[in-house]
DNA sequence: ATAGGGTTAG
């Protein structure tokens, strides 16, 4: 029994000394025959904190309320507000309570109210049953408290028994009893039951549909939602709210704005909730009008202090891109909430902003804003997208730490988070110990252990964890397959990856999708099978988007392919006319084959459409902060030195007999030129900085945004002997680990 | 005394 937690404590509540009495608060008159009226009880609508609580406590007792008449009003009123008022207190009710000798079914009712609405519904029902025990029968007020927390628990069973004693004390009737019927089933999914309770209704009211509305729209069935709300011959402002909600939780954002429109065409004013779901669905949908025509409304209607509908905004703003505003309007905010905080770091990793997300981030610390397990959530990817070790490691040790308030979670979003962190930023072995001492497993928590060992070119463990995860009866889902197959992938597991494929369509029935056939065709093309991989392209379910044909290009420059090559650009241009990489690739096809003419051709196409190359960007994170080097970058603070520690390497290289390879740089130029180009490549850049400013044996770990280039990933192999210094390298696709000379992934990649 | 949105953000 957790009564304990809430018997009073070693002073008795009775127990009252004077001192407690303040001076404002001068006992006046002799209890009178209006109690309601009297000062103490009066005063409890004015109380705010239990300080004032327990004077007006003593106050009751000094003048003699607490028995007057021998009823129990005074005690009955002080127990309704301790536990059911917002600045009450549940535990002092429950200390008063355990005062009164025989409390009668109204004292009974409050107490049980007040669980319902604490963080402990469940012990609303404890309550009820003790109630009866103690003999005295549930009413017609009971029930919808005790209903409430059977909501709120999502436990159906005792509903339906609770149910049950409505029914044997004929209270079914009572409209609060009725609703309460509804959206106990309601809420708990039982929407047949609930559909039952609501036909035997003998009249309905707006509350019982919404009630109904609300349990359709969290099962999915919207159309059934949609009839009731039709049917409903008065609607008020909540049965739209539950239609536009209803609509959001549903991902159909059109129909929820439209649902909005029709609410204000029928002049429904619009409250905080509504304006809140359609901030939301404007954000979801990215309707940035209409978001900004919300903004003037709340302005408007002079809610623009409200902080749920400024974090809204903030929200709304950043999903539709404009990152300046969100942040204007997040500057501006006088007062903020975390809630603040973490919607603008999911702003800017919805843009793909991640720097900006870690900068944020840290301010909030700086500012004392403690983390919630969202903020964490949502910093992680940003985390592992700047490969940020330190500082995910950081994160980890806070979440370790905050155990108790994460240990409800720590077995799903939050460490399936961590171990997707550790492994894009190149601690595989941090990621599995977290796999391994998760003791429940998701689904999500397999898949990112599997992808995360593929990344790394651990592809016999991945294949393993694979068959270990449908022996523990876990059913692999299309994610699954995207990570076996880029295992095979990685691997260069030829026969091992038709087998997956196959098994995947016919064994599990997926129809595969854009993924999975680009880790077949680049597994196919890569191996140098180019028929078998155009067959496949030919016998997709789905179009061919530019990254298929990106992987076959891809495969071309690898196999010298000129003339496929030509065929599958002229493809990915008609999809993706953008695709400055396509170009590059192409470019280099050509400069491999000494078809110099092609390359500038290709120059000058680039340069008439005005796109610009993506720029190969490489970052290092040293001491928790992440830097970031450009192609030739000359910005950094350590610029001269970087230079100078280039030119050692470079050095060094050449006395042990490098010999740079330049036939992938794009341009036809002097061949001293070339190697110029070569050697400041920005991961050699981020490299030359970790080695200057680590210490000798620390391993080194960079993150590029592009794929290593043949000459770099030579070059590294040897770097990495020579300076007798582990490098870890995040490419675009995967993983290399240098060491003594040598690369994880065999030179296949 | 009592019933139906909403406590967001990933």
């Amino acid at each position: 029994m957790a009564m304990a937690a809430f018997s009073s404590s070693s002073s008795s509540p009775l127990a009252v000394s004077s001192t407690v009495v303040p001076h404002s608060l001068s006992v006046t008159d002799p209890p009178s025959q209006f109690l309601p009226n009297h000062p103490p009880l009066a005063l409890l609508s004015t109380c705010k904190d239990i300080r004032t609580l327990k004077q007006i406590h003593s106050l009751v007792i000094k003048t003699g309320l607490l028995h007057h008449n021998n009823t129990q009003f005074a005690l009955t009123k002080l127990i309704e507000f301790c536990a059911v008022s917002p600045f009450g207190d549940l535990p002092y009710a429950l200390s008063l309570f355990d005062t009164v000798e025989n409390p009668d079914q109204r004292i009974w009712n409050h107490v049980i109210r007040g669980f319902a609405l604490s963080e402990s519904p469940a012990l609303a029902v404890e309550f009820y049953i003790r109630m009866m025990v103690a003999g005295l029968e549930p009413n017609n007020h009971t029930f919808p408290f005790v209903l409430k927390s059977c909501a709120k628990l999502g436990n159906a069973h005792e509903g339906k028994q609770i149910h049950g004693h409505v029914l044997k004390l004929g209270v079914e009737n009572d409209p609060f009893v009725h609703t309460s019927l509804i959206n106990m089933y309601a809420q708990n999914g039982e929407l047949g039951h609930a559909r039952s309770v609501f036909d035997k209704s003998p009249k309905r009211d707006p509350i019982s549909y919404t009630a109904l509305i609300n349990g359709y729209g969290s099962s999915g069935l919207m159309d059934e939602a949609r009839k009731l709300f039709d049917e409903m011959p008065v609607r008020d402002v909540v049965s739209w709210n539950a239609m536009i909600s209803g609509y959001i939780q549903n991902n159909l954002y059109e129909e929820a704005l439209d649902f909005f429109e029709g609410m204000v065409r029928m002049r429904i004013t619009p409250n905080v909730s509504t304006m809140l779901s359609v901030l939301s669905a404007c954000a979801n949908s990215g309707s940035l009008e209409l978001g900004n025509w919300v903004h003037s409304w709340i302005e408007d209607h002079g809610l623009g202090s409200n902080l749920r509908l400024a974090n809204g905004l903030v929200d709304m703003y950043a999903k539709c891109g404009d990152l300046e505003r969100a942040k204007n309007m997040f500057d501006n905010m006088e007062t903020k909430s975390v809630v603040s905080w973490n919607a603008m770091i999911g702003g800017y990793n919805h843009m793909g902003c991640y720097k900006e997300a870690l900068e944020i981030f840290r301010r909030m610390l700086k500012s004392n804003v403690d983390p919630n397990e969202v903020t964490l959530v949502s910093i992680l990817p940003a985390v592992s997208n700047s490969g940020a070790l330190t500082l995910g490691k950081w994160i980890h040790a806070h979440i370790d730490k905050n155990m108790n308030k994460f240990q409800l979670t720590r077995n799903s979003a939050l460490s399936t988070s961590l171990i997707d962190m550790y492994a894009k930023c190149g601690d595989i072995m941090a990621a599995k110990r977290i796999f391994d001492s998760m003791e429940i497993k998701s689904l999500a928590s397999w898949n990112a252990m599997i992808s995360g060992l593929a990344m790394h070119g651990f592809v016999d463990m991945a294949l393993e964890l694979f068959s270990r995860m449908t022996n523990e009866g876990f059913v692999p889902d299309d994610i699954t397959f995207v990570g076996i197959l880029s295992a095979c992938n990685h691997g260069g597991f030829v026969e091992l990856g038709r087998k997956y494929f196959t098994s995947m369509v016919e064994d599990y029935n997926f129809t595969p999708k854009l993924q999975h056939y680009g880790c077949m065709i680049d597994l196919l093309g890569k191996a140098g099978l180019f028929d078998e991989a155009e067959i496949l392209i030919d016998d997709m379910v789905v179009n061919p988007d530019g990254a298929i044909w990106g992987s076959l290009l891809g495969a071309c420059r690898l196999h010298g392919r000129v003339d496929l090559a030509e065929m599958a650009a002229k493809r990915v241009f008609e999809l993706e006319p953008e695709n400055t990489g396509a170009y590059v690739l192409l470019s280099n096809i050509y400069a491999k084959a000494g078809k110099w003419d092609d390359v500038a051709r290709i120059r000058t196409r680039i340069n008439d459409r005005g796109l610009e190359k993506v720029p190969g960007c490489s970052s290092i994170e040293v001491d928790s902060v992440v830097h970031e080097f450009l192609v030739g970058d000359k910005t950094h603070s350590q610029s001269d030195e970087i230079y100078e520690m280039v030119d050692e390497i470079d050095d060094l290289l050449e006395k042990s007999g490098f010999v740079p390879d330049t036939s992938e740089v794009l341009y036809d130029m002097e061949e001293e030129w070339k190697q110029e180009a070569l050697s400041h490549h920005s991961e050699k850049l981020a490299i030359a900085f970790g080695l200057i400013s680590t210490k000798p044996g620390t391993t080194i770990r960079i993150v590029k945004n592009l794929r290593v280039c043949g000459n770099c990933h030579s070059a590294t192999k040897l770097i990495s002997k020579i300076f007798n210094r582990e490098i870890i390298a995040r490419d675009r696709n995967r993983f290399h680990h240098f060491k003594d000379g040598l690369c994880s992934c065999n030179d296949y990649w």
